[in-house]
This record gives C-alpha cells, structure tokens and sequence, in this order.
DNA sequence: TGGTTATTTAACCAAGAGGTTTATTACAAA
DNA sequence: TTTGTAATAAACCTCTTGGTTAAATAACCA
C-alpha cells in the first residue's frame, strides 16, 4: 500500500495505534509513557509507532535517551477530505433522497425488466 | 479487529476497496460491473465486496442472478466523527480559543442546514 | 432437460501484520 | 569504566490479507 491514504487509514485501523494517538493529542511525550496503559511489551508499541511514523502521523525527535513523539495531522486530514466526498450518504436529508431515487428505480424496473443490471447500465 | 471503527479504517486501508465505494457513490450496481475496472478476477473481487460488507460499507441485494451492491455510508460518518476530534491539529486557526469556538459554531450552523440541500449543491 | 451467465466457495500460496523473547544501541550517572 | 535506563533491532511464530485457479451454486433461457 504505497499510496498516502491507505497507509493512514492502515495506521489507523488498529485499537492501540489510535489510542496512541489520542495520548499524543495531549502532548509530546515518551514511548515508555505511550506504553504504559497497555500490556503488550515494548518492541510492540516501538513497531507500532514505526508505523505510525510511516503513515507521516507521528515524528520523533531525540532527547538524551528518550526519543518524545508528536502528533503531526496533515494525514488526518487528508483522511477527514476523502470522507467528506461521502457525506451527503450519511447527511438525512440526502437518504431520503436516495430511497426516492431507488423507489423510481425499482418502478422502472418492472418496465424494463431485461435492460436492467447489465453491465454498462448507467445511473 | 473486532470494533467496528476499526474494521471501518481497514476497508478504507485498500485502494481497491476505496475505488469501488467511488463507483457505489453514483448508484447501486452488479458485482461484474463494479470489477470490471479492475484487472483482478471476480473472485478477488467478491472477497473485496465481503469486507466491505462485514463492514457495513455496503448491502447487497437480490436481483435474478445478479447481487446488487449499494453503498451504505453510516460507518463512515463514525469515522469521519473520529477524525474530527483531531481537526484541531490541521486547523491552524483552533491555536487560540476564541477561534476555536468559532470553529464549533460553524459545524453547528453546517450541520443545521441540513433540510435546504440539493442533489447538486456539493460541499 | 441442458446451457449460459453471475457470483461465491474451496484450496492454495506469498507476503504482511502483530505479537513474543532475546540481543543491541545510545545515552546518563556513578 | 561500569551500571542503569530508554528504545530499537533481530529472529521467530502465528494469523490475516489479497491474490490465484478451479469447482460449485443460483438463476435465467431455449
């Protein structure tokens, strides 16, 4: 998944890296803080913010031995732009324009039987 | 992944998945239909449609022989409310609390306008 | 009945994801 | 220089994902 958008919506498909995230939206901090609320060891959530990292979600900088890790929201947002394209599906008063649209579908339908559902059969 | 947002992301997470949810956008549809800008087989295909089916990105019908998809956007509002929380972090003007409340008044007053939309008029 | 079309299931495979434990690196403090 | 702490890397394991081909299912059509 090379693109920009699937690795964000990857990263963010699973519970602990969306929790982390949320601990971020705090502040900065350390991976040993990040890990503490879970139980898994520590090469785990290192791997987990590596994919983060990945995803462009978090950066790290270097302090002494502590390595603080940061939010960074640019990809959220393209993630918030590639939803918004789908809002009106969800937005009332747009469903019950869609189920007005399928209801003469389905009318057209019983006319013209055959010519439904083929392949290029458009909208 | 078990919770639903989770596998919410992780049917967005494939560029495929994404690009046949494009397609549902502009009307319910066949499986041959929604595969055939892809060169996999059908079969890849249907496994792509059950994952976005376990989802609930989609239902699907039946019409003779012909499984009609159609899309099903209520997952997406849950994860476009998530990504939300953290608009905040791309949005520049929420560094000062006056603005950010205006912010909040200016979701509220997108979302109230729910009743007066068109088909047309985009976002 | 048999044949065609649409779609899913089955069996398989390679690669990736997510976890483990055991080193190893990097730095601070003593 | 040694010791302790923070974090990553390596090696390994298991389960999942995303693809394949071939077979099965389901419905229409002649």
């Amino acid at each position: 998944m090379h693109d920009q958008i699937s690795s964000t919506f990857s990263a963010l498909a699973d519970p602990t890296r969306r929790a982390i995230l949320a601990r971020l939206a705090l502040g900065e901090t350390s991976v040993t803080d990040l890990a503490s609320p879970f139980e898994m060891s520590m090469p785990a959530i290192s791997r987990h913010l590596k994919v983060l990292e990945r995803a462009g979600l978090i950066a790290r900088g270097r302090e002494a031995q502590w390595r603080p890790c940061k939010l960074k929201a640019e990809p959220l947002k393209q993630a918030a732009d590639w939803l918004d394209e789908y809002r009106r599906f969800w937005d009332e008063s747009f469903d019950r324009l869609g189920e007005y649209l399928q209801e003469l579908q389905a009318k057209e339908k019983k006319r013209g039987r055959k010519e439904e559902l083929k392949p290029t059969s458009g909208e």
